[in-house]
DNA sequence: GACCAAATATAGATTAAACTAACGCTCTTC
DNA sequence: GAAGAGCGTTAGTTTAATCTATATTTGGTC
């Protein structure tokens, strides 16, 4: 059973382009991944193979790529942990949504199960908290136009 | 001027360990940085080696690292980015402190500087709200027993 | 049925980052 | 001053991930 953290980052991630682009369209083909993916047919290609080899998907020449079941959950596991995270990015930061989704993208891979357990933990106090939720909404207006900006503090 | 994220999240994390070894010790080994990285000494090597190219350090063989005007600046930057990710991490998730340093060191490379920002009013606020911090303590004891735990909800 | 364009695949190069193994300096100790 | 020990370096290998350039396959059109 392939544990989430298992795999290297990009494939995780061609892992979850995979799973979404079968939700959307039934089948996933290399020039999408490609394209989501912002990579070049070949490298996926060459990730194709990778998942192929630990049996997260099924992946012959030519044909469509189909998750296995063990692929299957994986990616649901990887799926909606991004969504958490670009929830929390959105919700509690203000990040505009594109962003907190590239955020949520990096985020997800190096976050230890326990940390992820605590922010949701977190994020559900939150939502359940009207008042605090206006509080930092409030502090952190979404859309700010700071994308440039210098770091006054440094960091 | 080399900016934050330019660099590889493996030479970050260099520069990182020779500052903190300078400021310790006086003077950063290849032997010290070794093993704070947990690599061998080789790849010290051959990190110092392309710090060097890009200006962060002078690096000649067998004499002792110094971090450059420019390599300083930056190491400072990086530092102060993990340590207020630590601290995030601890005060406001509860996680220990040894894993928190551990997260922040993954989680610091890939946020975006106006997303620090955010998160870092964000603390500002709980910081000086002495309520909303016991809260969150509550609703995340620090050194719950959770390290391998399965996650109920997937995540 | 032949042909073209789009999709897919292969081969080979490149890069960063690590490793192992072996070699070279330097300092201490006798 | 010779011998080790430990530190540092070099050379060469490996792996993942990308790329470019070059096939190959396939489906649709005439």
């Amino acid at each position: 059973m392939t544990e989430i953290g298992a795999l290297s980052e990009s494939l995780e991630d061609y892992l979850e382009v995979i799973f979404h682009l079968v939700e959307e369209k039934k089948v996933a083909r290399v020039r999408d991944i490609a394209a989501r993916k912002g990579v070049k047919m070949s490298s996926v290609v060459g990730a194709l193979r990778r998942l192929s080899a630990v049996e997260l998907i099924h992946y012959r020449a030519r044909e469509y790529v189909e998750l296995t079941d063990a692929g299957e959950e994986l990616a649901r596991l990887v799926a909606a942990r991004h969504e958490f995270l670009t929830n929390f990015f959105v919700e509690v930061l203000g990040v505009d949504s594109s962003t907190a989704a590239d955020e949520a993208c990096s985020v997800e891979h190096v976050l230890a199960p326990n940390t992820m357990r605590r922010l949701r933990r977190f994020w559900k106090y939150v939502e359940a908290n009207p008042k605090l939720r206006e509080r930092f909404r409030e502090l952190n207006p979404a859309g700010e136009i700071d994308v440039e900006a210098p770091l006054p503090d440094g960091i």
